[in-house]
DNA sequence: TCGATATTCAACCGTTCGGTTGACGATTGG
DNA sequence: CCAATCGTCAACCGAACGGTTGAATATCGA
């Protein structure tokens, strides 16, 4: 059996899915504009999406021919309070995130 | 070019390699002494190593015959940074996390 | 109704991953 | 000196990954 871990640190191991969680920080998104931004496939995006599904980070609905990715950030909690044991990170230092963030949106 | 987070992300996506991670809270330990526990050979367990070494999550000073292997908890944060964004984990469930060690540690 | 749109499926491809085994290069200690 | 210990290397294996293409399945809108 795969453990929850294993799902959701896998899932952010691509460059790919982490910037679609990004995208989804703002609004909920259908698959093809998820796509856009991305010089690959929408097949590719779509394995991305069931990717980040299975492990939870993201809920998915369709209603009519659209179906919407909705992001769903409480799946990451068992992974933050595991790493946060190996940091002591208690303070959050916003500046050091949004450098993060845009090298994450960037490329 | 391959960045830091994909590194991190992929190397605590193995549960073997996080539950080396785990032993080595304890103390640092010789690369046959992270082997022993386990029941894969030396050869992959060493393979496990130099994956943490790349993401620098740990590092390896060879004393002798013996190489040293010891916790590098700072690369863990920019992946904390990261992940805290999606959940605002702002305040840590220690429950929640012994709970969580356990498993890593039992199987 | 019919064509366009949204998404997935299925098959395939090359690469990486986690593992094995056996040989090998150091280093140690009796 | 010599055998044992420590760890890596190299070659191999099967499975999973990230990607492609083309066909298939719904659903929408005019």
């Amino acid at each position: 059996m795969e453990s929850k871990l294993d799902l959701v640190f896998s899932a952010l191991a691509d460059p790919t899915r982490r910037a679609i969680l990004t995208m989804l920080l703002e609004d909920d998104m259908a698959v093809t504009d998820v796509a856009e931004p991305f010089d690959i496939s929408l097949a590719a995006i779509s394995k991305h999406l069931a990717i980040l599904s299975r492990a939870g980070l993201i809920s998915q609905e369709r209603r009519g021919r659209v179906k919407w990715c909705k992001l769903e950030p409480e799946a990451l909690r068992p992974a933050s309070v595991w790493m946060q044991a190996f940091g002591q990170f208690d303070e959050i230092d916003l500046d050091a995130f949004e450098r993060f963030l845009e090298r994450e949106l960037d490329p």
